[in-house]
DNA sequence: AGCACGCCGACT
DNA sequence: GTCGGCGTGCTC
C-alpha cells in the first residue's frame, strides 16, 4: 500500500497523508496536483510532497483524483518550500498558497441540487425551507451563498440539513478547474482559393463589393506578414465590420476557426539594443565573472547611473547561451515600463514579466511556460521567486537593499534576497546582487569574503554626481523666511528650474493631506475606532482614513472631547505639499505620485510618460519617486523633511535614510548637466546628512556597522520578531509575559520586550511585540526556532490563551 | 481556511 | 421555550 504526503493550500501546521489508490500508483509523482477530501465535505487540490509505503497511525482517506498529467512543480520547488517553511516558521501550505497561481488552487463549492423525485408539493415545509425549495425547484441548483442571500442570514446549515432529511435536495461538492484557455477567432481562406488563378478570378468577380475586396486584401497582407490572421486584428486593420466579414464567410471564401491562444503575447522582434560597455563596466563585468568562479553570490555596488543594467544584460546573455534560465528580480514599483520595454526589445519572446497586477489566467500561463522552459527569462517582483524554474542559472536581484523584498503579511514572511540565495544553491546557480546603496548585511558579507564584491564608482558617460545642499529649516524659521513647508532656498531653486524649463521632483515621506486633525482648544485628535492610531486627513475625498485598517470616516467638525469647532489639519503629507505648491507656483504643472494617486493599473506608467514628455513640471511623491525613474530633464530634487526620515524608532533608520536620500538624489541630472539636490532639515548636523552630501557610502557603512556590532543587531545577530494578538488587552499582555519568561533562559539578554508597539491596537485586536536577537550560527538558530515552536504549542494549550494569535517574523525588517 | 459542535442571549 | 449568535476544536 502506498501513501502520499499532501501539502494543502491552508495554514495547517503539518501535511496530511492520504492513501494512494492502486490506479494512481504508477503515474503519481511528487509535485503532482491531487484532489483530496478534508473533513466531512470540503475537497481541495493539494500537491503531493512525497510518496512512500509507511502507513500512518491513523486511518487514511484515499486521494480522489490526479489533476494533471505532469507534476506542476519540480522536486527543487518542493525542497525550496520546505526550507522556506522551516526557516521562516510557517507551514508549507502557506508557502504553497503564496506560490501557486489562484487558478491552480482549487477548493470545492457546495451545491444544493433539487431532488426531482420530491415533486412540487411543499406543504409540509416551514417558511425558510419553502423559500429554498421553491428557488431550487426553478433553478435546479443553488450555491450556499445564494441560500444565505435568499434567507438573508448566515446560519443556513440547519435548514439545509432539514431539506436533505426531507429529501427535497441533495448536496454535491463541486471541484472546478478555474483556469480557462483564451479562445480567439482566426480567419482562414478556403482551400480552393490557395490556387493563384482561382484567387485572381475571385478578385475579378468582386468588382461590385469593394469593401469585401478591401477586407480580402487586408487578409492576404496579414497572412503574409504574420502567418496567422486574428479576426479582431483583421477587422481593425481593414476597418471592416463583422457583417462584411460574415458576408465573405457566407460566400464560402473565408472561414472562421476558434483557437486557444496565449494571453502572454511576446514580441517576436529582437531589436538588439546597444549595450556596449564602458571600460569601467567592462572591468566590472570581468570582475563579476572572476568572482563567480569560486563564489555563489556577488555584490555589484555601483553608484546611481553607473550602468549596472548593461552588466546584468551581459551576464544574462551568457547564462542563456548555456541554455539555462534567468530570474531578474526588482522591487515591485521599480518594474516600470522603462525597464520592461528595454529588456523586452532586447530579449524578445524568451522574456516574461511577472508581478501582482497580472490576471490569474495570465499567471497560470507564465507558470507553465517557466516550468517547461519556453520562458527563459523572468523579470519580476518578489513573488516570481516562487515560479517553477526548471534550470535556473542566474538570479539577478537589483536594488538588493530594498526593504520591499521582505514580505510582511501574510506568511510566508520571506526575504527574497536571502531566499534567492538558498534557491540558487539548489540549482547550483549564481546570484548577482546590485545596488547603489547596498544593505549593510550584504556589504558586510562582501567585505568578509562570503560574497564577491565589485564596485562601480563612476557614472556612465562621465556624468557627475549631483551637488547636495542641506537647508536649515530652523534658521529660516528664526528669520521668518519659511513659506509653509518651503524654505526660501527651495523656493528659489524651484523657480530657477522652472525658468530653465527643467523639471523638479519633490520627496515627502508621507501621504495624505495632513497626518491628523487637531483640536486647538483641548488637543484632541480623531482616532480610528478599531485601531490605536490617529486618522489621516485626505483632502481629495474630504475624508479621514485609517492607514492601518483602511476604514474611512467622514470629516469631523466638532471636537468630541470639548465640543469646540476649532479643529485644524496638522503636519503635512504629499497632498498638502501639492496644494501649497500650486499656490506658490500657480503656473506650474504639478502632479502627485503616491499609492493614493496610483491606485489603478496604468496610472503609474501614464504619469511616467507625462513626466517623460515634459507635461509635468513638478512631481511630488513618496518612496515611489525613488525607484527606477530616469528622466533626463530633472535637474532639481527636493527632500522636504530629512528629520522625518531620521526619526523612526528602528535600528535601521540611519541606513534607510541614507539609502532613500541617496536614491532620491540619483534622480537629479542623470544625463545633461549637473543636477542639484536640496535637503531641508532642522537638525542639519546629523551625521547621515554629511554622508549623503559627500555620497560617502563607505563612511556611513563604517559608522553604522560599529553601532550594529555594539548593540547586537544584524549582520552580527539575526532578529526574530514575535507579535501576539488578542481581543483582550490583559490576555495578550499576560501571554507575552509568560512566553518571554519561558524564552529568557534560552536566549538570555537578547530578548527585547515584550511591549505594546507604537500602534497597540489594530482591527480591535491588542498587540504585544518582542524582539529576539540570535547569534548567527545556523545550528543555534534552528534550535531556538524549534524551542519556539514547542512553546507556542504549550502557550496555546492554556485555556485562557487559546485564541491568542502568535506571528513569528524571522529576519524582521 | 472551512465547518461542525456546543453553550448563552432575544425573540415567538 | 427555541433560534441563531459566536467561541472552540478538528481536519489525514
Amino acid at each position: 500500500m502506498k501513501y502520499a504526503d499532501v501539502i494543502l493550500p491552508l495554514a495547517l501546521p503539518k501535511n496530511y497523508t492520504y492513501a494512494v489508490p492502486e490506479s494512481m500508483e504508477d503515474a503519481l509523482q511528487p509535485g503532482s496536483r491531487v484532489a483530496v477530501q478534508l473533513g466531512k465535505q470540503k475537497k481541495y487540490a493539494g500537491i503531493v510532497k512525497a510518496v512512500h509505503e509507511q502507513a500512518p497511525p491513523y486511518k487514511t482517506k484515499p486521494l480522489l483524483d490526479m489533476l494533471d498529467k505532469d507534476p506542476v512543480v519540480y522536486p527543487t520547488q518542493l525542497a525550496f518550500w520546505s526550507w522556506i517553511g522551516s526557516y521562516y516558521m510557517c507551514s508549507e501550505g502557506e508557502v504553497l498558497n503564496a506560490a501557486l497561481p489562484a487558478h491552480l488552487k482549487l477548493s470545492s463549492e457546495t451545491l444544493l441540487l433539487f431532488n426531482d423525485a420530491y415533486g412540487d408539493d411543499f406543504t409540509n415545509l416551514d417558511d425558510d425551507e419553502y423559500l429554498i425549495a421553491e428557488a431550487l425547484h426553478i433553478r435546479k441548483e443553488l450555491r450556499i451563498e445564494e441560500v444565505q442571500l435568499i434567507l438573508d442570514k448566515s446560519e443556513v446549515y440547519s435548514i439545509i440539513k432539514k431539506l436533505i432529511e426531507k429529501k427535497v435536495c441533495l448536496i454535491y461538492e463541486e471541484l472546478k478547474e478555474v483556469y480557462k484557455e483564451k479562445q480567439e477567432n482566426f480567419v482562414q481562406l478556403h482551400a480552393e482559393y490557395e490556387d493563384e488563378e482561382k484567387l485572381a478570378a475571385l478578385f475579378n468577380d468582386m468588382g461590385r463589393a469593394p469593401k469585401q475586396m478591401e477586407l480580402l486584401l487586408a487578409y492576404l497582407h496579414l497572412l503574409k506578414t504574420e502567418g496567422t490572421v486574428r479576426q479582431n486584428e483583421l477587422l481593425k486593420k481593414s476597418g471592416a465590420t463583422t457583417a462584411q466579414l460574415k458576408g465573405l464567410v457566407d460566400k464560402n471564401i473565408l472561414w472562421i476557426e476558434k483557437r486557444a491562444v496565449d494571453r502572454i503575447r511576446t514580441s517576436k522582434v529582437e531589436a538588439q539594443i546597444n549595450f556596449d560597455l564602458s571600460s569601467a563596466q567592462e572591468a566590472a563585468l570581468q570582475a563579476v565573472r572572476r568572482h563567480f568562479e569560486d563564489k555563489q553570490v556577488t555584490l555589484l555596488h555601483g553608484v546611481t547611473s553607473s550602468g549596472k543594467t548593461q552588466i546584468y544584460v551581459k551576464m544574462m546573455e551568457e547564462c542563456l547561451a548555456l541554455g539555462r534560465q534567468v530570474l531578474y528580480l526588482l522591487p515591485e514599483i521599480a518594474l516600470t515600463a522603462q525597464i520592461i520595454t528595454r529588456l523586452q526589445k532586447h530579449f524578445g519572446s524568451s522574456i516574461a514579466i511577472y508581478h501582482s497586477r497580472f490576471s490569474n489566467n495570465e499567471r497560470v500561463e507564465i507558470w507553465n511556460k517557466v516550468k517547461n522552459g519556453t520562458v527563459q527569462i523572468v523579470l519580476g517582483a518578489r513573488s516570481s521567486l516562487l515560479l517553477p524554474f526548471r534550470d535556473l542559472g542566474l538570479i539577478i536581484l537589483d536594488e538588493e537593499h530594498d526593504p520591499s523584498y521582505k514580505q510582511q503579511d501574510p506568511a510566508p514572511r520571506y526575504h527574497a534576497r536571502d531566499a534567492a540565495i538558498y534557491y540558487a544553491g539548489l540549482f547550483k546557480a549564481k546570484v548577482l546582487l546590485g545596488s547603489a546603496t547596498p544593505a549593510l548585511e550584504s556589504y558586510y558579507n562582501a567585505l568578509q569574503g562570503k560574497y564577491g564584491l565589485v564596485e562601480l564608482t563612476e557614472r556612465f558617460g562621465g556624468i557627475q554626481m549631483p551637488a547636495i545642499e542641506v537647508v536649515d529649516i530652523k534658521q529660516e524659521m528664526a528669520e521668518k523666511t519659511m513659506d509653509g513647508h518651503f524654505t526660501q532656498a527651495l523656493k528659489t531653486a524651484i523657480s530657477q528650474s522652472l525658468d530653465e524649463k527643467k523639471q523638479v521632483i519633490l520627496f515627502q515621506n508621507r501621504r495624505g493631506y495632513a497626518p491628523f486633525l487637531l483640536c486647538t482648544t483641548c488637543g484632541w485628535i480623531p482616532h480610528c475606532k478599531q485601531c490605536d492610531v490617529s486618522l489621516t486627513y485626505h483632502r481629495n475625498q474630504d475624508k479621514l482614513h485609517c492607514h492601518y485598517c483602511g476604514t474611512r470616516y467622514p470629516y469631523v467638525f466638532t471636537c468630541e472631547a470639548c465640543g469646540s469647532q476649532s479643529l485644524i489639519p496638522k503636519s503635512f503629507g504629499t497632498e498638502k505639499i501639492e496644494d501649497d505648491l500650486q499656490q506658490i507656483f500657480p503656473e506650474a504643472r504639478i502632479a502627485r505620485m503616491d499609492v493614493d494617486s496610483i491606485r489603478n493599473k496604468d496610472s503609474h506608467n501614464k504619469m511616467i510618460r507625462l513626466l517623460e514628455e515634459q507635461e509635468i513640471d513638478i512631481l511630488v511623491g513618496t518612496q515611489m519617486v525613488v525607484k527606477g525613474l530616469d528622466f533626463d530633464n530633472v535637474n532639481l530634487v527636493g527632500i522636504l523633511s530629512a528629520d522625518s526620515l531620521l526619526s523612526y524608532p528602528d535600528f535601521r533608520v540611519n541606513e534607510r535614510a541614507f539609502q532613500l536620500m541617496e536614491q532620491v538624489s540619483g534622480r537629479a541630472g542623470r544625463k545633461h548637466g549637473m543636477g542639484k539636490v536640496l535637503i531641508q532639515a532642522s537638525n542639519t548636523r546629523h551625521p547621515i546628512l554629511h554622508y549623503v552630501k559627500e555620497h560617502d557610502y563607505k563612511s556611513m557603512y563604517e559608522a553604522e556597522i560599529a553601532e550594529r556590532q555594539q548593540f547586537g543587531y544584524p549582520p552580527f545577530y539575526r532578529v526574530l520578531k514575535l507579535t501576539l494578538r488578542h481581543k483582550n488587552q490583559q490576555v495578550v499582555e499576560q501571554a507575552a509575559q509568560i512566553l518571554a519568561s519561558w524564552l529568557q533562559p534560552h536566549i538570555g539578554g537578547q530578548l527585547v520586550g515584550p511591549a505594546a508597539p507604537l500602534v497597540s491596537r489594530v482591527r480591535n485586536n491588542y498587540l504585544q511585540e518582542m524582539l529576539i536577537k540570535l547569534p548567527r550560527e545556523a545550528r543555534v538558530i534552528a534550535h531556538i526556532k524549534q524551542v519556539l515552536r514547542e512553546y507556542f504549542i504549550q502557550l496555546l494549550a492554556e485555556k485562557r490563551f487559546r485564541s491568542v494569535v502568535i506571528v513569528p517574523d524571522v529576519d524582521h525588517v
